[in-house]
RNA sequence: GGAGCUGUAGCUCAAUUGGUCAGAGCACCGCCCUGUCACGGCGGGGGUUGCGGGUUCGAGCCCCGUCAGCUCCGCCA
């Protein structure tokens, strides 16, 4: 063994003896005779002394050791003398006096501090290996460790077994774009990478597995953001003979369990649920962040026969006028008003109303056409007072309620810069957004398509809606959301094959031959007696940024690629040879030759 | 596909209206220093201001293009 204890066990108790160590060095303060060594590994970071006066020949060594140097030290553990104790340090009443050294391997300068935070991601990245190796990033790897841990144990208990499903599956070009892998010995043919395990799961349902659970990675080849990933991790669960209350406490207990384990924190059982139709009501979206207010409102029937067109035109569309108070961002900026237009305008809004309220006047390029009656509605309905900006969409409903809900976040985001409002990490606002529509209209389609996944139930009692008014069928859908981010979804399936057959060719109107040769399995198999059964997925990535409060999925990865997809550190992807593109059949158009 | 922000030393950043502005701290190298923990002191090296054009007597700064990173919209059954 090269060493005997961590850098980071070390304590008062073990005065006197005698340990090897092993680890990096974090930081050297060389006094020209003595020399301290801040000697760390993953669990912490130990002061070793170096005494030319007690070891002379290891003291001349020790001179040479510079930043990231991984050294092996023996040496006696010693209380340390009275006023250099350090209480920064867990092992901070202690020193390990050295008297022997080895350099196990020198270092280059690393590219970046390592004890700072605030370097550009882009080179922490690029040298991954060395970022890891800060304590924010390793305490990331720990929990996220734990949290895994936590869960397995959770799922034992409740009796689900963990199952891996393939990763090398088939395409079903519905959803999410897909990673194709083609297939050497299948000229031709390509598999495709799983976006999520949904197809295996029900079938081991079918399976007469009953209870289901697996980490498993997906795969999903859509452009990037800050929490999604091209590979990521989620906590997939099914079981059978359940509704929709099992799974509610069954994850509710598990997250419970994770926050405790991990955190320590205790989280109050059971989550509230808002339908959908509220939380895009109040929120305009339907995965709210509710610890701030900014609830928007409607004034529909203010402005139904308003001489302000733009309003009015909406109203008898059949649309709505939404709106809501931004209370005290009337010191927004113009550059911000236009930035919060074009933020309307890019999500399909012809235009962003406004109205600052300041000096006691309605500041605003359409207060000019409101009445009285309409001003006093306004005041009313939304509080109206000096300082506060009000902000209107007026569409379909869908529509204006979504362009308000990204403006009101941007709106709270202006708020907190300017420390009027703020959101509190430790806040932990869990919530169930339920009864989605099961349908929804498409505009690049010509039928309706499912909302989440053809392979929903209906809620029952919508189901004799379901040929007449498809657009008001409630499917059993429920979505887990904790601070405006979506932690995972999941629903009751059709168990029936006749059903399931019937939404595939009927109500979403797929070709037969496609339903046969993409889903022609699953309806078979869903007519071998599968029994009634549901599940959920979990983004785990997410639960554990939100756990650990990073704004970033990145930074509960080890390994996670940039916002190209890349991996800068080992610069995937890359070119394939002529040769290998040869082999599985693939001719290139941007590789000469192949 | 679109929009915004950013790009100056290894790192984090500064440089008034275009005018000795190529700078600081940390890091690195050398010398000194026996109780520091952001050790300290003295000295030193280090730059194609992302790249390419343009305007100008003069560009880190203004204009055009381009590249890269991040964030957002679209997209994510």
């Amino acid at each position: 063994m090269k060493r005997t204890h961590s850098c980071g066990g070390l304590r008062l108790a073990q005065a006197g003896h005698e340990v090897h160590l092993a680890g990096w060095v974090s930081g050297r303060r060389d006094h020209g005779g003595v020399i301290f060594i801040d000697l760390r590994d993953r669990e912490g970071v130990t002061q070793v002394v170096f005494n030319p006066a007690l070891a002379p020949e290891v003291s001349a060594l020790a001179h040479g050791l510079r930043s990231e140097f991984v050294v092996q030290v023996t040496g006696k553990v010693s209380p340390r003398p009275e006023g250099t104790k350090n209480a920064t340090l867990t092992t901070g009443e202690i020193e390990v006096l050295a008297s022997g050294m080895q350099v196990l391997n020198p270092s280059e300068t690393p590219p970046f501090p390592l004890d700072e935070e605030g370097v550009n991601e882009d080179l922490r990245l690029r040298y991954r290996y060395l970022d890891l190796r800060r304590p924010a990033m390793a305490e990331a790897l720990r929990a996220r460790h734990r949290a895994a841990l936590a869960i397995r144990h959770y799922m034992d208990q409740k009796g689900f077994y963990e199952i891996e499903t393939p990763v090398l599956f088939k395409s079903t070009p519905e959803g999410a774009r897909e990673y194709l892998v083609p297939s050497r010995l299948n000229p031709g043919k390509f598999y495709a990478l799983p976006q999520s395990p949904q197809q295996f799961k029900q079938l081991l349902m079918v399976g007469g597995t009953e209870k289901y659970f697996q980490i498993a990675r997906c795969f999903r080849d859509e452009d990037l953001r800050a929490d999604r990933q091209p590979e990521f991790t989620q906590i997939d669960i099914e079981m059978s003979f359940i509704g929709r209350e099992d799974i509610y406490a069954l994850i509710e207990g598990l997250v419970q369990r994770v926050w405790k384990e991990v955190k320590g924190v205790e989280i109050a059982l059971p989550f509230p649920r808002v339908t959908y139709r509220e939380a895009m009501e109040t929120y305009g979206t339907d995965k709210p962040d509710r610890r701030y207010g900014l609830k928007l409102a409607d004034l529909t029937e203010v402005f139904r026969n308003s001489s302000f067109k733009v309003f009015q035109s909406a109203v008898v569309a059949g649309g709505v006028v939404k709106a809501f108070n931004a209370k005290g961002l009337a010191v927004i900026t113009t550059g911000q008003i236009e930035d919060l237009t074009n933020l309307a305008k890019s999500h399909g809004a012809k235009g962003l109303a406004w109205i600052k309220v300041e000096n006691g006047e309605w500041k605003s390029p359409i207060v000019k056409f409101f009445s009285d009656a309409e001003k006093k509605a306004l005041t009313d309905k939304l509080g109206v007072e000096e300082g506060d900006l009000i902000l209107f969409g007026a569409d379909q409903w869908v529509a204006a309620c979504e362009v308000l809900g990204l403006v009101r976040i941007r709106c709270a985001d202006y708020l907190e810069k300017l420390g009027k409002l703020k959101k509190d990490p430790a806040q932990l606002d869990f919530h169930w957004v339920v009864d989605f529509p099961l349908l929804r209209k498409d505009p690049e389609h010509p039928n309706m398509v499912a909302s989440h996944h053809p392979f929903t139930a209906p809620v029952e009692e919508d189901l004799p809606l379901l040929e007449s008014q498809p657009e008001k069928v409630r499917g059993q859908h429920y979505d887990l959301v904790l601070n405006g981010v979506e932690l995972g979804g999941g629903s009751i399936r059709i168990h029936q094959g006749k059903l399931q057959d019937k939404i595939f060719r009927e109500i979403l109107k797929l070709p037969g031959d496609i339903v046969q040769s993409r889903f022609g399995y699953m309806v078979e198999a869903l007519q071998f007696g599968a029994p009634p059964h549901g599940g959920i997925a979990l983004g785990f990535d997410r639960l554990m940024a939100l756990l650990l409060g990073h704004e970033s999925i990145r930074d509960v990865i080890a390994f996670p690629k940039n916002a190209r997809g890349q991996d800068v550190m080992s610069g995937s992807p890359a070119e394939a040879t002529t040769r290998q593109l040869k082999e599985i059949h693939i001719k290139s158009e941007t590789i000469p030759g192949a």
